[in-house]
DNA sequence: CAGAATCCTTATCGATACTG
DNA sequence: CAGTATCGATAAGGATTCTG
């Protein structure tokens, strides 16, 4: 077996020319993760809990351009992933905070590490 | 500023809870990769051409369920974005290479690090 | 405040047939 | 071999209205 699921080590990509089995899209993990954040609005709510915990209608002034029923629908599918936990304070009126779990606080590392490729070579993307 | 863009460290992520400033979808760099990434085929047709290069027709049978209109359309995309160069060799008949760009080489590293977090978690997510 | 429900428009994608 | 063209199904997403 190799290094990594890829077949490529994490550190050094670039430098193995490596077959790689054939795969389809439901038996790739790599491919689950992309299926559940690749919407327009997941990750975005997952950096922004990155920063700290918010309530429903903070995220929803947060993120412009975000529907509520997208939002509520973003929210719900990242609560069932176990990567956001909802908790509701009873006051009056009712407050609900989300907040990463240990699971979508883990995203981050690699998260960022896409992020910091993305900043790197944005550029370069599209002419 | 911060280390990275979203404001987390790679490496350490889960140690510090920053506050992060709101965003819109079209000025996040990470959302602009996974735009790109986040369909069905993209990262799968990366991942096979971190391999080593492939002609049209053996992408058709490694990629099992993808349509001739959904091949062709993700590799215009990626060629687009310079991250898959597309080479045709004048034989009879016509053979068509697709390979990694050393952009798109460089997109395996971080995409390992995700896939490594899938691999690592996969079992955490729904129940 | 934090949503659920409904409607409606658009974008996505697969299947099929055809071509240089 | 490596595509293009066309069509239809389906799903994603926004706007609006209503509620505990």
């Amino acid at each position: 077996m190799s290094d990594t699921y890829t077949g490529v080590p994490s550190v050094l990509a670039q430098d193995l020319p490596r077959p790689v089995p054939a795969v389809e899209p439901g038996s790739c993990p790599v491919g689950a993760v992309f299926d559940r954040l690749g919407d327009r609005w997941s990750l975005l709510v997952i950096v922004l809990l990155g920063g700290r915990a918010h309530r429903y209608n903070e995220l929803h002034r947060a993120i412009e351009g975000i529907s509520q029923r997208m939002l509520t629908r973003t929210l719900r599918a990242l609560e069932n992933d176990h990567l956001v936990a909802r908790t509701v304070h009873a006051t009056v009126p009712p407050g609900v905070e989300y907040d990463l779990t240990p699971l979508g606080r883990s995203l981050l590392t690699p998260v960022s590490a896409l992020a910091d490729w993305a900043v790197a070579h944005a550029h370069e993307l599209r002419t």
